[in-house]
Order: C-alpha cells, then sequence, then structure tokens
DNA sequence: GTTAGCACTCATCGAAACGGAGTGCTAACG
DNA sequence: CGTTAGCACTCCGTTTCGATGAGTGCTAAC
C-alpha cells in the first residue's frame, strides 16, 4: 500500500512524463506547486518507489520514468477522466450530426476524428456477424454463370458476394430455394445457419426440389463464408511523431504490424466489454510491448457489434483517451439505436 | 542525342545508384566490367552529362547520382525489360489460381501480393463507377424507416447503402417506381443515370403514381450519390525501409498523405492509359517530389476499370517495376474475362 | 521526519582532428 | 586527338576529447 505522499509523486511523475518524454528529476517536481516537498525528500521516496517496481531509471543519474507498473497503478488508482473538452466535444457532435448512409461509413468516420482527436492511431473493428441475425437473403443474376448474393443483417449491416452458378442447376429451382431459405432462416443468428439448414431445411426442400443438394451447399457456402470483421486504421502515421518512435526500425515495427489485419484482430481478442486498457507487455504482440492499447466495446440492444481501439506509445495520455473513448463509443450506440430501433 | 558510350555510363551509374543509393564514382564504373574505359575518361563524361542536366552532385568531390531528367531519360531509352523473374511468376500464378469471390478481395489481394514482390508500397483504385452501366438496382426493407438500397454495376461491382425513408411514403408505389426504374435504367451508364431520369421517367411516372416527385429524388440521389472508388493501400511501411526517408519527418509527410484517401485519388487523375511513369517533381503533389509513382489501369472489354500503382522513392527499380505492372494488369483482364463473359 | 550540501555519474553537445573517397586539371602517351 | 596516369584539393563522415549540466545518493544538520 502506498501512502498518500507516494500516490502524489507517483501521480506526479507519471504526468509529467507523459507531456515531457523525458525522464523526471526530483527537483521538477517539487517545482510543480501541487507537491510541496523538498527535492531531497522527494528522492527518498522515488528510490522506494523503485524498489517497489513502479519507476525506474533508465541509466544512473537521470530522472525517473514510470514502468508498466508504475503506468497499471496509474490507470487503476491515480488517473483523472476529466471528460470530454468542449473543443473536442464539439468535434463529435459535428460529426454525428452528420448524414451518414452506411454504417461503415460511420465506423471509418469515427476512427478518422478519433486519431484526429487524440494524435495517437486509431483501429476500429466493424460490426462482428456472428453475434447477429440473418434478416433477409437475396441472390440477383449478373449473366448465365454467376451472381451476386446479398446478405443483410437485423443490423443493417449489408455484405454482398459474387459466387459462380455451377452448370446444370436450374434457375427456377434456385429462386424456390432462396424463396423458402428466406422464410427458414429469418431471424436465425449467423454462426446457427448452419446447423438449421441441415437439420431443418434439408428434409423439406428434397421433397420439392431435384438435385438440391448442390444448390444447398453452394448457398450454404455463400451465408456462411468465412466473414472476417473488416478493420478500420486510421493515423497510423501519428505513430511517427512521438518521441519514442524517432528510430525508423522501432517505427517499421509496428507499421508493419498495423498492416496486417489477421495480427490486429487477434490484438483485440478477449474482450469483456466496457473500456480495457493494455500497457505495454500486457498485450499479446511483441511488436508493441512499448505501447498502450485502449479498447472499448460498442454495442447496440445489449449486443456487442464490434470494438474501437487506441494504440499509443506506453506514454500515453489515459485520462483523455479514456474519456474520449466512453464518451464516443455511447453516442454511436445511440445513432445506432436512432436507426434500426 | 548521347552518344553510345555517353548511354552506357548513364546507365550504369542509374543501375548502381538504384542498387546501392550512394553517389557513383568514376572507379566504380570503371571496374564494372561493361565500361572498359578509366575512370579519367568517365569523369569527362560525366562531367559533360552533369552539364546535360541528367546527372547531378550533392556536393563537389562526390560521386553523381542521377537528376530527374537523368530518370526520365533512363526510363525512356535505358531501361531494360527483363520481364517476370520465375519466383515472382510463380506467386502471381498460384494468386490468380486461388478461388476469388469478391471483386473487392482480387482488388485488395493484388495490392497486398504487389507490394510484397517490390517491396515498394503499392496503391490500387477500385473499379471506377463512371465508365460502366447500371445492371440493377433493388431495395430491401430492413424496418419501416430505413431500407438497404443495392446497386449492381455490369461489372460484377456492387455497391450497397443504407437509406432513410422520409414519412408519408408508400411503400407500393416505391416498389413500382422500383421496378420501373430497373426497366428503364437497365444498361445505362452511371454518369447517364441522372439525365435519363429527368428526360424520360419523370413525366412517365406521374401517370402511374401521386406524389412520385419525393421518391423520385430519394432514389435519384441513392443511384448517383457520390460514390468515391476505393483505394487499396499496402505495404505502406515499406517506405521506410528505403535509406532516403530514414529522416522520421519526410517519412512522415509521405505515410500522412498516403492516409488521405482524397489526395491519393488525385494522384491517379489523368490516366492515359497503359503504363505512365512519373517521376519526382513529375507528380502532382508536393508530398512525393521525391517519389515516382509507376501506374497502370486495367481493363475489362476495352473499358478502363481502375488503376494500379506503385510507389517507391525515385531511386526505383524501374525495370522489375514496369515488368511486374504489365504482367498483372493484364492478367488482372483475363480473370475478369473469365468471369463476367 | 525533513532538508541542505556535496561528491559523483553519465548522457549530450560542440570543436578539433583524421581519413578517405572522389573530383578537376594537367601533362604524357599512342 | 582521344585516352589515361598522376596529383593536389575538397569536403563529408567519423572519431576523439573535454566541457557542461542535470540528477542522483549519501551524510550530516535542523
Amino acid at each position: 500500500m502506498l501512502s498518500e505522499r507516494q500516490r502524489m509523486i507517483l501521480n506526479a511523475i507519471v504526468d509529467d512524463y507523459i507531456r515531457s518524454a523525458e525522464p523526471v528529476g526530483s527537483r521538477s517536481i517539487s517545482k510543480r506547486g501541487d507537491v510541496t516537498f523538498s527535492p531531497a525528500t522527494i528522492r527518498n521516496e522515488m528510490a522506494d518507489l523503485e524498489e517497489l517496481g513502479l519507476l525506474e531509471q533508465p541509466h544512473t543519474s537521470a530522472g525517473r520514468i514510470p514502468s508498466i507498473k508504475g503506468y497499471r497503478y496509474y490507470v487503476d488508482h491515480l488517473v483523472t477522466l476529466n471528460g470530454v473538452g468542449d473543443q473536442d466535444a464539439k468535434k463529435l457532435r459535428t460529426f454525428f450530426a452528420e448524414k451518414m448512409n452506411h454504417w461503415e461509413g460511420v465506423i471509418e468516420h469515427a476512427a478518422t476524428i478519433l486519431s484526429q482527436l487524440t494524435n495517437y492511431t486509431s483501429i476500429v473493428l466493424g460490426p462482428e456477424m456472428f453475434s447477429t441475425t440473418l434478416k433477409h437473403f437475396q441472390l440477383v443474376p449478373i449473366n448465365d454463370v454467376s451472381a451476386v448474393a446479398i446478405i443483410v443483417a437485423n443490423t443493417g449491416h449489408v455484405e454482398h458476394r459474387t459466387i459462380t452458378i455451377p452448370e446444370g442447376i436450374d434457375m427456377d429451382d434456385m429462386a424456390k430455394i432462396v424463396n423458402m431459405l428466406n422464410d427458414k432462416l429469418a431471424g436465425v443468428p449467423f454462426y446457427k445457419v448452419k446447423s438449421v439448414l441441415h437439420s431443418e431445411i434439408a428434409k423439406e426442400l428434397s421433397r420439392y426440389v431435384e438435385q438440391c443438394e448442390g444448390i444447398l451447399t453452394l448457398l450454404e457456402e455463400t451465408i456462411t463464408e468465412e466473414q472476417e470483421p473488416k478493420v478500420y486504421l486510421s493515423g497510423a502515421s501519428n505513430m511517427l511523431t512521438q518521441p519514442e518512435f524517432k528510430d525508423v526500425d522501432k517505427a517499421k515495427n509496428i507499421l508493419g504490424m498495423l498492416e496486417e489485419t489477421q495480427l490486429l484482430m487477434q490484438l483485440f481478442q478477449s474482450n469483456p466489454g466496457g473500456i480495457q486498457v493494455k500497457i505495454g507487455t500486457e498485450n499479446a504482440l511483441e511488436a508493441i510491448n512499448h505501447c498502450s492499447l485502449i479498447t472499448a466495446t460498442y454495442s447496440y440492444d445489449g449486443q456487442s457489434l464490434g470494438t474501437i481501439g487506441i494504440l499509443g506509445p506506453t506514454r500515453m495520455e489515459y485520462g483523455k483517451v479514456i474519456s474520449l473513448l466512453n464518451y464516443l463509443s455511447k453516442d454511436i450506440a445511440n445513432l445506432m439505436s436512432r436507426w434500426y430501433k
């Protein structure tokens, strides 16, 4: 357990370091006003905090910087959420006032705004299909051999994919089957589509239509095909403004990772909902062991839809970012309700 | 007009510089084997080439580097297109062998492959709607107030957007109008949709349906709404591997620009078709005045569909990239035909 | 328990010195 | 007359070295 004074000092060090990116010395803390002790006293406390693993020294005779553990304590106990500034709130409001008519437009735009407001990199995972239900399924023929399958989810999210129709399949049969599928599958969650198809529909269908096997397999593949949620990235170049990445090699590591959608999705795994802060080595990926990732899930009607994340150096403005994510994820939820209620 | 020897020397300098990224001296050229003259002779020629504006000296007593004009001459007259290497060809072939069922999947994947093969940044502009025709238009209701509009182009490209239906509009009327639009608009190029709507359809429609005004405007907006072609970017972090961008600020400039879709589209304007090389300041944007951009258009059935581009430092492997783009753009065209013939 | 004083450490910065790659010029050569 | 060897000169990049200064840890006094 830390004493009140130790907490004040830790708080001061983290705040200072977040602002300046340079090791914080005892003198500068003593001069801050909110800590009224002499440099010598502060030095003693700092030595203690270092022994506890909350601070680190880059080298002897340098100031102290927070360790991962130090940041963790700061985030858990010390950080002050001063809400969203007037400037930022205004920007967000005008953002939501704009007319948006894609789902994707909103998400993508939200990513942009976030990276602008924070000067960090924002990563947004689009709606996750597996927690939503099928609303409507449709085939639009393009020519003799191909068609566009259109899949609408109850959230209003739309997917389309082009399929090639094998020879020897009758288009009328196809149409019948599609109709039936719509009857039976409307309202079924995506992850259940496969089993419902097999258990309920297959038998009934075989009565009406010849060679339904082939058609059904095709449609099943089409609907349940691996649907990676889309990842939107914005402000990746903001990483380069951080002094900790003035070394091109480090920067390249991170930017390279940001380009790999697969890895990004790994990052977002295991989200219990709400806001989560992962600091430095708490992150799964080694490439961002010098970064912190703050994530928030946005949801509609109690259903988690996707995830928003902000990636920055461990020396991140935790208070500001957390407030912002809080604000935004709630507003996105409201926006959804207004649309799809 | 350059003498044969001058061309040999220029060629040698550009090749060497592309490989090493360091000013090329007379000695090293003389030792290359393909130029059999002594360093002194080469120095004389180099002085001449510099006077012609084809070479530059970073400072006295350094070797020479090609100027923009030098690269231009190299690209126009000297570069050898040694085709696509076996390794690369194999990768491309397996790429196209994979089953792809989105349009977008192909384009996006092509961008990835390109950036991997070249180690530069690849930029791909998706199909341009304005040169294609409307194939099918459809509304799928989601609930009382919103619907998804689905727009299929003759190329198989699909767009969807969510629209909000104003109160007081009858869904049956809506359906009638949509039917009629499909009759009248199928085969009409997108850029003509607006005028056709006004000239031919408006009058005829008013006979059947009350208050068609509102509905029509809505649908018109939906179909003709600004449809930015999508931009796919891959390998942006490759920029950082180039020694010319070891300076973080320069790198940030370029990466920042790459994030702005608007700017990227500017870059691709005025594409006469075929392969085009823009070197350094020949590019419209100041941010990439130290880069070269090689673009190729891909087309289907004589119709230009989109653009592929490779962005790298002016010191770029022109021969390799041009060969690769040539190969790829043709293969994409073939792939399209196989699908949508 | 707190603070002043002091010796010590170590990164950073700038000046000076050094080495080397490359040039331009001149003169010799075939 | 074109080509080449030789040589003085330039200028960049690197290294070395000392000065500077911020910051610590310890001890002793308050």
